[in-house]
DNA sequence: TCTTGATTATTCATTGCTGACTGGTCACGC
DNA sequence: GCGTGACCAGTCAGCAATGAATAATCAAGA
């Protein structure tokens, strides 16, 4: 009966490297180092995974390599896309881009078992929570501008920061007002 | 200069584990069970993950367990806090509603290579992106009342989903309208 | 009563992730 | 011309996560 579901839940992190790869070859180490610098409001992809990603995917015939030597350093594996590389980037793209996955924010798990306190006490942590978060919007705010749709989602976070604030200021004046948020 | 960055990341799922326990001695089964069924806006966490954490838990102290017989069936370990589980509860969540974590919110990465798409597509497939999430927005308006804090998880992800609705809607008309959102 | 399938409860083999390590090169002062 | 520390590039041992398997009970029909 419901089997139209071609349900391909894609792996951002090889989306992340076909589509790094697809704008210029690299070598692991450049990969991770850009990531680090520029992506880490969207992954926390350590360098040990970046290769095992790459070993990954080069085995599937989506990336290939060629060794390259720069001056009298050892020899680097300078990664590329393959034609099934940029398929397989289309197609994981079209379907990250048309699907919706259920984010897991950070912390609630703590704000489930708020009724674990009393009221002054955990308005009390939640506007330093609060103070924390404001300090994360500042920080956004300062970031410069970045090149094509990086930007997107500089300008995405900082959409929800704001209005994850907004959320924290009503719960904190409703505890403050009136007690256990408990019906 | 900057040593009093008592910096405790904490795990979330041994502050739920934790909390559950506090509320009620369970099984393992039983507490995989009840995360399933109320949870899963918070966590993801698989049963094999439930019983190696209530190990690595117990082996610290924090927890202990008596063997229980119902009717002839297998002995089960039912887990309860210790007072030092009960101190690092107290702690771990304080530590949680006192900080801010980033949440890397999912999808965003196919947002970051949005520009590899012509704007006319990307849009038709955001649209599509909209309609799935405004179904989970639906199905969470649907879902009837907790009891607690559980209830508040669920008004957090509500308000998230309703302010996503909208910076999908302001991002795709802007592509209908302009194109490319490169500045 | 005996076969079948669903539910309960846990364990295990495999795979994946990552902190720490290795082994270089470079820059710079002496 | 030789330490010393910073940077570059990759690997690996050990732990963490999980799909699949195990094993036992129960329910229910034939």
């Amino acid at each position: 009966m419901n089997n139209q579901e071609s349900n391909t839940i894609i792996d951002e992190r090889e989306l992340l490297l076909l589509g790094l790869l697809r704008q210029a070859n690299m070598h692991g180490y450049q990969l991770h180092e850009f990531i680090e610098a520029n992506m880490t409001l969207c992954t926390d992809l350590k360098r040990p995974t970046v290769y095992s990603l790459l070993d990954r995917m080069t085995a599937r015939g989506w990336l290939s390599f060629e060794m390259a030597q720069e001056g009298n350093r050892p020899p680097r594996r300078v990664y590329r896309l393959t034609p099934t590389g940029e398929h397989v980037f289309q197609a994981m793209l079209v379907a990250s881009l048309s699907t919706y996955t259920l984010t897991r924010i950070a912390g609630d798990v703590g704000l489930a078992f708020l009724d674990a306190l009393p009221p002054n006490q955990a308005a009390a942590l939640l506007r330093q929570r609060r103070q924390a978060m404001a300090a994360a919007h500042q920080a956004l705010l300062a970031v410069p501008k970045h090149r094509g749709s990086l930007q997107l989602v500089i300008e995405h976070q900082r959409h929800v920061l704001a209005t994850e604030l907004d959320w924290l200021d009503a719960l904190i004046a409703r505890l403050e007002s009136a007690g256990v948020p408990q019906d």
